[in-house]
DNA sequence: CTTTTTGCAAATGATTTGCATTAAC
DNA sequence: GTTAATGCAAATCATTTGCAAAAAG
């Protein structure tokens, strides 16, 4: 599905800002706000940054894209979502490779995807807890 | 190995401050700077919270404490390092649990820990890269 | 007595909010 | 026309930096 498509789905505005978050998010992957906003000033030279936050604020919560928030960088963006692929984060150079799943568990083994030498392997589960299940909590979400 | 050893080991002078961070970590794990300068604050009146900043950076420089950062939250950090623990985190309430590595691998299974529905693992390996391996670039970490 | 840490003030960086103007539907 | 999005300004929140005074080794 184009997306131009997943905003009409969502019931968002197709907008020119929107359609360059997009293009820039294609062009390159795990950006942050600031980048996206340089990119997307280019096509669009009035914008403002607060407008990219926005708009990344909105497209998260609706599912177009995906953030990720590695400690001690800036929230990083991508269109990839729902795959459930995972990130690869050189503690160096900060180069962030995208990585399937791995058929073992990653945090037992320290496997070498894409030749990385692993240190340490962070996994986050979200979701909703015995409680906020039971409750109307999770319904805002 | 008890706090006041761990820092003499890493060179780190035994402060009150750092010891009352200790504490307010170990009574309650997964909190932000905000918190552990409230409870650090009860016990040193006079201390800021620029010198818990200062000094959670420092323990986390010196694996002493870990920190991590959920998307849309203030960094947490915990004593707990090196374990290879995971967490739980209810998108509702925010509640934070610590989860032991699973057999299976969890990116695939939606698998229900500690009861928590969970509808997004994610992620991050932290390591060098195949260029950062052979340059000298990892030394200096 | 030398080095490290602290407290304070100020700065920075990332992100959010409010509101009037403008563009999408 | 009505609703939603934009651009701008200002505010907020998390975090960092610089420096002189105080505490630790």
């Amino acid at each position: 599905m184009d997306f131009r498509t997943q905003l009409k789905s969502s019931n968002l505005s197709v907008t020119p800002v929107r359609l360059a978050i997009h293009e820039s998010l294609v062009q390159k992957s795990h950006i942050e706000a600031s980048q996206i906003f340089q990119i997307v000033q280019e096509k669009i030279q009035t914008t403002s940054i607060q407008a990219i936050y926005k708009n990344l604020n909105i497209l998260v919560k609706h599912g177009l894209i995906r953030e990720i928030k590695p400690k001690g960088m800036a929230s990083l963006y991508e269109m990839r979502v729902g795959d459930n692929h995972h990130h690869l984060i050189c503690r160096a150079c900060d180069t962030i490779l995208d990585t399937d799943c791995l058929d073992t568990a990653p945090c037992l083994t320290s496997t070498n995807p894409r030749g990385f030498v692993i240190d340490e392997a962070e996994i986050i589960f979200w979701g909703l807890c015995p409680k906020c299940q039971s409750s109307n909590k999770g319904d805002s979400l």
